[in-house]
DNA sequence: GGGAATTGTTGTCCTAGTCAACAATACGAT
DNA sequence: ATCGTATTGTTGACTAGGACAACAATTCCC
């Protein structure tokens, strides 16, 4: 069948018996014989744990983010950092790093791209030769109004999704951690 | 300063100011001149965005999650992967990869390693020569009674660091998505 | 003045996610 | 029955994210 690696244990199995299986000792607990490949209803232990359904969202709301964005090219970390250095200008790496929850090394490269496309800029801070005072360009200004216009458009298609009600729950609930 | 590379666009405007600066064009908004660097405060457009809170706390119950099952060496994606075949005894690639927002390839590689650590097998499907039938193997499904053990572990704390209604909420409103 | 700490940077490693190609197998229609 | 099409599992390659060590420049503090 496939190629070689490091999967397929039961090989010796399958040559043994001719080929159709008189289930010996292959399982199959549903129907058998299905066409089309589905998914499957049981969560089993994964339904009472409410981080799975947590990472489920997240991800329809970064693929629906980065979706929504698209003309722009704008990542959610990216319109984070963006957002940040907008609402705090001359702050440094360590403190967006540190507001962010992202990790200096990590930062450094994700700046470096911004900056290649003109939308920040690391001035001298004036005070602390260490530091890089972080601001937004002219360009980066109006880039960030414009991402700002299409994350409404996202941020009311996860509310409809939610739910007016549990999108006002989960947003207080979250705000305070 | 550093060593080189595509940042610091500002070098020559450094060099022409002496180095204590007469704030010609280097931005600083809040006090100046400060110690160290902790988190600042405003997040800007952030904070009316939920996307950016449930990535957080998403963020934060992976590396719980984590942490709490370290002794058994299990992810979250593993003990995921092993709830539903335990929970679907027989199924195929294709239908755990659906069930589970997996892709197939990505599966492939995730369930290498679970077969080397002889986790789960892959048996032959007896109807259909494509199919692998998944099924945990004794030390598997002895494996993901403690993962469930210390899983509930973190659950209760994530129940603890929310709220009890607020979890309740959430996990009622996640749940029908 | 000098050791310790901070800041930004680079290099390296590992995991995730995505996409294209491919062989083996099954399906459907003629 | 056979041929084109679809499905399944696999591999290879690429990108992005996150983590960690090492490092130079700078600042802090005693």
């Amino acid at each position: 069948m496939q190629k070689a690696g490091p999967s397929r244990a039961t090989t010796a199995m399958r040559a043994s018996s001719g080929g159709v299986a008189e289930d010996g000792a292959s399982a199959e607990k549903p129907a058998a014989g299905r066409r089309r490949a589905g998914a499957v209803s049981d969560l089993g232990p994964l339904d009472g744990h409410l981080g799975y359904f947590i990472r489920r969202l997240q991800i329809w709301v970064f693929q629906d983010f980065i979706r929504t964005l698209s003309p722009l090219e704008i990542s959610p970390a990216q319109f984070s950092v963006l957002s940040v250095i907008n609402a705090n200008e001359g702050l440094s790496q360590a403190e967006l790093g540190n507001t962010l929850a992202i990790e200096r090394a990590r930062l450094v490269r994700l700046l470096n791209r911004l900056q290649k496309r003109r939308l920040i800029e690391r001035l001298p801070s004036s005070a602390d030769g260490r530091r890089h005072a972080l601001r937004l360009t002219p360009t980066g200004q109006t880039t960030l109004k414009q991402a700002m216009a299409l994350a409404d458009t996202h941020e009311a298609g996860l509310r409809a999704k939610l739910g007016d009600a549990p999108y006002r729950a989960l947003m207080e609930a979250l705000r305070k951690l």
